[in-house]
DNA sequence: TGCCTATTGTTTCCTTGTCAACTACTTTTT
DNA sequence: AAAAAGTAGTTGACAAGGAAACAATAGGCA
């Protein structure tokens, strides 16, 4: 006769729960958005990045949380559509620098319209204070985080 | 010479990208610690939620917001691990319930006690207003988006 | 009753991420 | 200088979810 008991605690007590399903959600809807323009939600992250500075796969990798084999399959298909070049070497031949194309550098603008309408069309519903407090606790979340993995490496 | 737009808004600047970088990190420091008992985030949701109460796998992936695919696979693999039943038919031969065994429900408990304490990791540095603003603002906007979504079916 | 439609769960194909091994290059050590 | 160790990027195996087609069942309506 299984019994609930009161110390087990719920899915909801939990934010990282919240954060999950509604990430997700937000993530899912900004897909379909961008889809239209070919590109997924990684892509467009990994243009927006490149929009304002050059940058090295591993550096990116740090950046996005992401691995480096990930990024390496992301330029595969962001360069297998024109939207990004590989230049190899500065120097040290293990690097290598990815810029955007012509192509990828006029896609952003648009992009970073579909992501305002996206976001707005999810946080809206906040009050202004409310807005700036989440972005405040997530940026205090990284900011710990960072603090804590360091001393780890 | 690209010089870059006032107006091409940053990716920090948008909520959506906070919370996904954020619950990536939050989902993927859960998995590890939850790894070692042999069980996955979205295998310990389903646990989670099957443990109160009974569910039919199609309501199940109604609540956790992924496809019927998804679940029937998901089913699949804990009642590979012989966490899960799958009971046919209550009249309607099309429905399945869905129910812990004893050795699932034996797991919740310490995999509760895993998800407290990789929330408490995360979280704890933000002060308790901060954390139930965020639960609050969460729970709004899914309440928002059940009222967009439903009148579109 | 018999056909048509809707719904449930499953399956297949595709995408995309991690992990770990691998190659190539650089730096350090001896 | 030669060997060892470290680092950057790539690749292959695997995991897991979405989309869409599918089979089985239920209900509506002539």
């Amino acid at each position: 006769m299984p019994r609930k008991s009161p110390t087990i605690s719920a899915l909801d007590s939990h934010l990282g729960y919240w954060l999950r399903y509604v990430s997700n959600q937000v993530s899912q809807a900004f897909a379909r958005k961008v889809q239209e323009r070919g590109v997924t939600v990684a892509e467009w992250v990994v243009l927006r990045e490149l929009y304002d500075r050059e940058i090295v796969p591993s550096a990116l990798a740090e950046r996005l949380g992401m691995t480096r084999g990930a990024i390496s399959k992301l330029a595969d298909r962001l360069a297998a559509k024109a939207l990004l070049t590989r230049q190899a070497g500065d120097g040290d031949g293990r690097f290598q620098m990815l810029a955007l194309t012509a192509k990828g550098r006029a896609l952003v603008p648009p992009l970073a319209a579909l992501a305002d309408e996206n976001d707005r069309e999810f946080f809206a519903c906040l009050d202004r204070s409310a807005r700036e407090a989440i972005e405040k606790a997530m940026r205090e979340i990284v900011r710990r985080r960072r603090l804590n993995s360091v001393p780890l490496d």
